[in-house]
DNA sequence: ATGGTAGACATTCTA
């Protein structure tokens, strides 16, 4: 089977867009990030024509997710129990493969802005917050998968221009060490398991032709928990969507499971 | 040091 996840940065702008990359990639599920709309303008019509069902937590204007999935899915939280939060930015689903059960979780992390911003401390409380959800998902789902954008470049190669980035949001200690004690519970990059073409990214930055320099950043990942790790057989970045017109400034990732 | 682009929404915020 194939999962994949894609920042779409607004789903009412890239819905033909996405439409089109899974009728190319007819992935199992694909996680879905920024949808940027309420869940009565989620266009699941379209989703179900397409071959998907579809569990999704929106809201106005920002952030939003979703997990589109070729089986049916069951079991679906949204957002993380006992965490108060007002940003929709978490779903959960179990959905079934031939290996059983499988737990595929579509997360978009805080951006943070900067370190010196309110929103850098609610990006860190939210990641610990996460760490406590998925240690217990882990509890109850052995055969997990943690999909998304989580706005950390987990290593300096992960980064175009590492002294440039040094100590700034999306690469700074504090929120590589959050990444890390997610990972700690036992997940693994999936990416890092293969061999991987240098500089290798997915998020360029609109602004500055950030694309066509290659100047981006490696902030959207695949975790995997140990049987899904070692059914994994292939992980990628899919470059292609970025060099649409009006592309979602983030690319695919896809990851084949052996199960 | 600043602002560059894009999306949603309202003339600014977020990324």
């Amino acid at each position: 089977m194939k999962i994949a996840t894609w920042n779409v940065n607004s789903l009412k702008i890239r819905l033909n867009q996405t439409l089109d990359w899974l009728a190319a990639n007819p992935v199992d599920a694909l996680c879905l990030q920024e949808l940027k709309l309420t869940d009565d303008k989620f266009p699941l019509a379209a989703i179900e024509e397409a071959g998907y069902h579809a569990a999704f937590t929106g809201q106005k204007t920002y952030n939003g997710v979703a997990v589109l999935s070729r089986a049916p899915v069951r079991d679906v939280v949204r957002n993380m129990p006992g965490f108060d939060d007002t940003h929709q930015r978490l779903i959960s689903v179990t959905l079934d493969s031939p290996a059983g059960e499988v737990r595929v979780i579509s997360a978009y992390c805080p951006n943070g802005q900067s370190l010196d911003s309110e929103k850098y401390p609610y990006k860190l409380a939210w990641y610990a917050a996460l760490r406590e959800h998925v240690a217990a998902e882990l509890q109850r789902y052995p055969r997990l998968a943690l999909l998304g954008d989580f706005n950390v470049a987990p290593d300096d190669r992960d980064v175009h221009d590492p002294a440039k980035w040094e100590g700034q949001v999306l690469v700074s200690e504090p929120e590589r060490a959050a990444l890390r004690a997610l990972i700690e519970l036992g997940l693994s990059d999936a990416f890092r398991l293969f061999e991987q073409p240098e500089k290798s990214f997915s998020w360029w930055d609109y602004r500055q032709l950030a694309f066509r320099r290659n100047a981006g950043l490696r902030i959207d990942h695949i975790l995997l928990s140990p049987p899904l790790r070692d059914a994994c057989t292939a992980c990628a970045i899919d470059k292609e969507p970025r060099r649409n017109d009006q592309p979602s400034d983030h690319a695919p990732v896809v990851a084949t499971l052996d199960l």
